[in-house]
RNA sequence: GCGCCCGUAGCUCAGUUGGAUAGAGCGUUGGCCUCCGGAGCCAAAGGCCGUGCGUUCGAAUCGCACCGGGCGCACCA
């Protein structure tokens, strides 16, 4: 928004030396605007001298105080100066800030969302964890990021999709099918050895009691009986995933069954695909793909010499698949450890001819979960997992949604359940929603007192003056720049990190500042500033899928 | 052995994609309620940004080497 505007008064400023011959006429330099980090450096800054300084043979202090006389700053700067080595300040006047939000005001909140997918399609593959037992805390923030990465993408102007894979086809649901088997057994009473590996959870004995209960009537065969187990149990497995994922907050617009890819024969035509392209080749009996020809990675086993493919290739159909549904951006979720995976899946999209840039892979680190300051295990082999329901339960969607988005996603994170509980300033998650509540309680309080706050109409914003009520509206405005550098980073975090900023300066200026009792006007204009506020932050942790009480 | 991620205050972590004197929160110490919700606020102390070279006007950020932690390196999924 105004950030345009510095950078138009920034070039003007270099054409007017150009006339004056201070500057060659040939010089084209991209200076930078941007938000310093310190209040005292100004509203916004730029390196231009830095990047002029070599080429007029100045230093770059020596270029900023020639460049600062040509520069016209129109009506929208207090002053502009020169500071550190050469960097150029602009202070903007109190008033240019106060009607950047008026307009907000006026056009909607919307005009805060910058445009930046343009109607593009994405689609966000997440958690798609196999239904082969409840769904762990790691997931858990998978879905988190997931939900509210689609949430932020679909606020900047993208069609978004929410995808769960499930590799029905593999292994895994087989053991599944496996281990319910011999459960079911061992409750008809008979003596079953039961293999390590197979899940050890006691869940898989819950179904098999179901299957008695239920009656129903379970084929004689062995074989049979195991794949109808398996489809049984995986099917009940996937009610509860639906179940705790509901709970959590994080609904799907589609499963995705790895089966359809061989029934609908796209498994089949994207090997066709690659052996015409001269991307598959046979080697020692079974076919491989050259992932070394795209990525710094080793070719790798699409058919294996026993004729059964791999995992990898029905992946590299279902990717192409989402390019066939139309997806101009692809987004997996993915564990951290399945890193090494990224260099072949990027290579198989180029072999199908699309750019690699359109597809990212998100990695989600493991989550440490702390209960008295101890790491509370998680072994998934043992079966004494931490399941995401129990999380749930134990400190509340809000907190467990904020907790998983509070760090970047691929950095480790410390899940403290005993502070996610707390009611105090220490709780991040309480600290941002009372400061909602706080102010839904001025606004009740200036009900109660008669003050009209339906309509700010004629509200006089230039009582605003205080550098707290500035300093606000700043935040305020803010958002436009998180919202987008969160969607074009894929970072989620940055959304947590702006609300925790954004409300302290609101607890602030509380505590410093009285909203009503003051004259008409001022109270007025007051609330008309907390109306924005409360908006915002309302926006904002509806992106996070985190609600914004009234009262707590 | 090869590859990827991480190393920032006592602890947990940000750091606007290369900018200025490196920032929060917690913890510690000391203050603030006759007043809109003290579930809050203010202030102080706290640093060799793992180490060493390099790239340049400028490095926590980029490159190389090393140290320390995590994770991958299947004709598994």
């Amino acid at each position: 928004m105004i950030r345009k505007k510095i950078a138009e008064i920034i070039s003007n400023a270099c054409e007017v030396s150009k006339k004056q011959g201070i500057l060659p006429e040939n010089v084209n330099v991209n200076p930078s605007v941007e938000i310093p980090r310190e209040e005292g450096f100004g509203d916004y800054s730029t390196n231009i001298a830095f990047l002029l300084a070599p080429i007029i043979k100045k230093s770059p202090s020596e270029v900023a105080r020639i460049l600062i006389e040509k520069i016209n700053p129109g009506d929208i700067c207090e002053k502009v100066d020169v500071a550190g080595k050469g960097f150029i300040n602009f202070y903007l006047k109190n008033d240019v800030w106060r009607n950047l939000l008026k307009d907000v005001y006026t056009k909607g909140i919307g005009s805060l969302y910058p445009n930046v997918g343009e109607g593009k399609k994405v689609l966000i593959e997440f958690v798609s964890a196999n239904p082969t037992g409840p769904l762990h805390i790691g997931h858990g923030r998978g879905a988190a990021v997931g939900d509210v990465l689609a949430n932020i993408l679909k606020s900047v102007g993208y069609i978004v999709s929410k995808e769960y894979y499930i590799n029905d086809a593999g292994r895994q649901i087989k053991t599944l099918g496996e281990s319910t088997y011999l459960r079911w057994k061992e409750l008809q009473g008979e003596e079953v050895l039961y293999p390590k590996d197979c899940y050890q959870g006691d869940y898989v004995k819950d179904l098999a009691g179901q299957l008695i209960e239920s009656k129903v009537e379970i084929p004689l065969d062995r074989d049979a009986a195991v794949s109808f187990m398996a489809r049984f149990s995986s099917s009940e497995i996937l009610k509860g995933i639906q179940q705790d994922l509901g709970d959590f907050g994080v609904v799907f617009d589609n499963y995705y069954n790895e089966s359809t890819l061989f029934d609908r024969g796209v498994v089949e035509t994207t090997l066709d695909l690659l052996k015409e392209k001269g991307y598959a080749y046979e080697k020692d009996g079974a076919l491989w793909f050259t992932t070394s020809k795209f990525e710094k990675d080793e070719d790798r086993v699409l058919i294996k010499s026993g004729g059964e493919k791999t995992y990898f290739t029905s992946d590299i159909a279902y990717h192409m698949d989402k390019f066939n549904r139309s997806f101009d951006m692809l987004v997996d979720i993915w564990g951290s450890d399945h890193h090494g995976y990224i260099p072949r899946l990027k290579a198989s999209i180029q072999a199908l001819g699309h750019d690699k840039e359109s597809f990212k892979a998100l990695l989600i680190q493991f989550v440490t979960l702390l209960k008295d300051g101890k790491p509370a295990g998680m072994s998934t082999r043992s079966g004494q997992f931490t399941t995401l329901q129990e999380v749930v339960n134990e400190v509340g969607r809000d907190a467990a949604r904020f907790f998983f988005l509070i760090r970047k996603s691929d950095a480790h994170l410390e899940f403290d359940l005993d502070l996610a509980k707390k009611s105090s300033n220490e709780n991040p998650v309480f600290y941002v929603q009372y400061a909602h509540a706080r102010i839904a309680s001025i606004f009740r309080n200036a009900q109660s007192e008669g003050i009209g706050t339906d309509s700010f109409h004629g509200v006089d914003v230039t009582l605003l003056t205080l550098n707290e009520e500035i300093n606000l509206i700043k935040g305020i405005l803010h958002f436009y720049h998180v919202i987008e550098g969160s969607a074009k980073s894929l970072e989620p975090h940055r959304i947590t990190f702006y609300l925790i900023d954004l409300v302290g300066r609101f607890h602030s200026y509380y505590n410093k500042t009285r909203v009503l009792g003051n004259t008409k006007e001022l109270t007025l204009a007051r609330l008309w500033l907390l109306s924005m506020l409360k908006e915002v932050i309302r926006n904002s942790l509806g992106i996070l899928g985190v609600s914004a009480p009234e009262k707590m």
